[in-house]
DNA sequence: GATTGGCAGTCGAACGGATTGAGTGCCAAT
DNA sequence: ATTGGCACTCAATCCGTTCGACTGCCAATC
């Protein structure tokens, strides 16, 4: 069994890891560290650690690594969430603080995010899963189109254009957009999409084909709304952690371009608003991102819904920095956007 | 001076180096292409490419590579701009064909020429300097908060929310909203902008404060609407071309992300309509980007102006291939753009 | 029983020398 | 102008050696 100093070894062995990029040896862990024992106890408790393949040593005569159980021990167990400096603190107050609409802020929020982990940050658009529709426009542009708007209370707002095949009135147009309001504010997503299945009942059986183009279009829209949207920033920190991918970022660039994953990822993820999770390396094989690690946060607006936010980096990365400054960023932010 | 047998070999240099990645010498030359005459006359012409820095020698004891001149040259006078496959042709036609709005185009334009390229890929946004407004639309949302929305002839929508100070009423946003559009519809943006500034006046004086809030709004949005923007794609080509770069994609991720020195450098290259233009190598040492090159070419949409796409990697590129690449899915947006 | 110093053993990294081979530059002959 | 021949250069490769950082084990010690 490990005992509680083989605990200790094995944090300064992440510690030092993450922070040298060479596998550490026991006579420095004595010279680094004050352990008061000798090399050789250090080393005796590495080969129960090694047991529990909680570290490896690369080839024989070299110090040891974590693996991904060494590291997952380390984020569950011993790393101190040490809070951010003032300094960072007074960073995202003063740098997120002067963010005036959504995208403003969320912009923001991803850029600090990415500048305090040196990682590539990710943030979610705030789901809309449970949002509810605040309003619905319909403008007339064209005899033969029109601009279709729809306002959720977490904030956004999509516009769509579409052509109907046949002239409208502008007063009836009225009518329709009085009657979708009435019907659809207050509503949530799935329940508008239903409501607005049956929409076109409400009215005399010769204008039913023409609101049926509308609501059909609205129902797209809503629904499309579900898929969720990322933003990013930090790529190119990639660049400078190359080494780390055993060589090829292509996976990570891969997935980066290819959001969907990245959303699925998240998604597996499971998040109270607050708390941070991680996933480590091998955790994410069915990604293709076997040498990376995800640290993600969760983050709640005025829609009511959690979203999510996190930073994606190589295994040998600082999660106890980067574990904090999802932590600071998704509190922050959800102040932000509670508020409003 | 170098004779028409050496701009042949020039050529034949720089095929090969950008197929192989190795350096090239004279006897792989004639046992590859049909020149006619012996490896001892090939040395003799690439003497006089050194001479006039056309290509350069790693080492003393190597074959050739071009050097930026000698890609330049190339690029200028040697290449021989195949047209695309009929293959190509129809992956084109299939695949834009089938996009409906102006978002979808662009994506579905960046993603093919990425593919078609395997490089990153650009497309900008339809440039606003000399489109039209076609229509402009307040919605009243809440008591004190409206949605303005702007639409331009070339098919770009911006919606923006304002928060008012004091309550209004309905009927007359309603008239704001025809006089708006009678004064704005079909003048350019800057035009719309000056004719913005004076708008409030067109009121009775006890409305002008709450007139002056909406236009001053539309204002800024109309202004920060000259901020293009742009779509990339196939970023992870990167990662398989990175040996190109010198070791480091650093610089060029970080372009990347940074869209407004990409924006500059678009900016920087003339493109008419249709033709493609190259910046190479240390052309584009400025921003950073000594090793790598950037295709472009113009499309242009109904708003009348002239926008740009192309696709960046390495200096060593298939300039012919990509350059075939941006002018025919350049046309094909254009053709696509102007009718609608 | 935990800890320690000592010591042999392992293995990658670094170094140096020899070899190989692709490719050049030059020159005299055609 | 072109060519074959030849000496020369130099990166790449291989091989053997050394060096050094570690480990693993063991007997002695606390």
């Amino acid at each position: 069994m490990v005992s509680a100093r083989g605990l200790d070894v094995l944090r300064v062995i992440v510690q030092d890891y993450v922070a040298t990029r060479e596998p550490v040896g026991s006579k420095s862990i004595v010279e680094r560290h004050s352990f008061g024992v000798s090399a050789a106890t250090i080393r005796n408790d590495m080969v129960l650690l090694e047991d529990e393949e909680l570290i490896t040593a690369p080839h024989t005569s070299s110090g040891r690594v974590p693996t991904d159980k060494g590291y997952r021990m380390f984020v569950d167990q011993l790393a101190d969430l040490r809070p951010l400096t003032s300094a960072q603190r007074q960073a995202i107050e003063s740098f997120l603080g002067q963010a005036d609409d959504l995208d403003d802020v969320l912009a923001r929020s991803v850029r600090l995010l990415s500048q305090l982990t040196n990682s590539v940050a990710l943030v979610q658009y705030p789901s809309l899963a449970t949002a509810r529709v605040r309003h619905v426009e319909l403008v007339p542009l064209h005899p033969t189109r029109i601009m279709t708007v729809f306002i959720t209370d977490s904030g956004r707002v999509e516009q769509r254009l579409i052509d109907v095949s046949e002239h409208f009135d502008e007063v009836f147009l009225g009518e329709v957009r009085a009657k979708l309001n009435s019907a659809l504010t207050g509503q949530s997503l799935p329940e508008a999409a239903e409501r607005l299945a049956n929409f076109p009942e409400l009215f005399p059986r010769e204008h039913q084909a023409f609101v049926a183009q509308i609501s059909s279009s609205l129902v797209e829209q809503v629904l499309a709304n579900r898929a969720d949207k990322l933003v990013l920033a930090g790529t190119a920190n990639l660049a400078r952690t190359e080494q780390d991918f055993n060589g090829s970022i292509f996976p990570v660039l891969e997935a980066i371009e290819e959001q969907v994953t990245l959303l699925r990822l998240f998604g597996e993820m499971e998040v109270a608003n607050g708390s941070v999770s991680t996933r480590i390396g091998r955790e994410n094989a069915e990604f293709g991102l076997e040498e990376t690690s995800v640290v993600t946060g969760g983050y709640s607006s005025s829609g009511g819904g959690v979203s999510r936010l996190g930073v994606l980096g190589p295994t040998r990365m600082d999660y106890s920095n980067n574990m904090a400054a999802v932590r600071a960023v998704a509190r922050y932010l959800s102040r932000l956007l509670e508020d409003n």
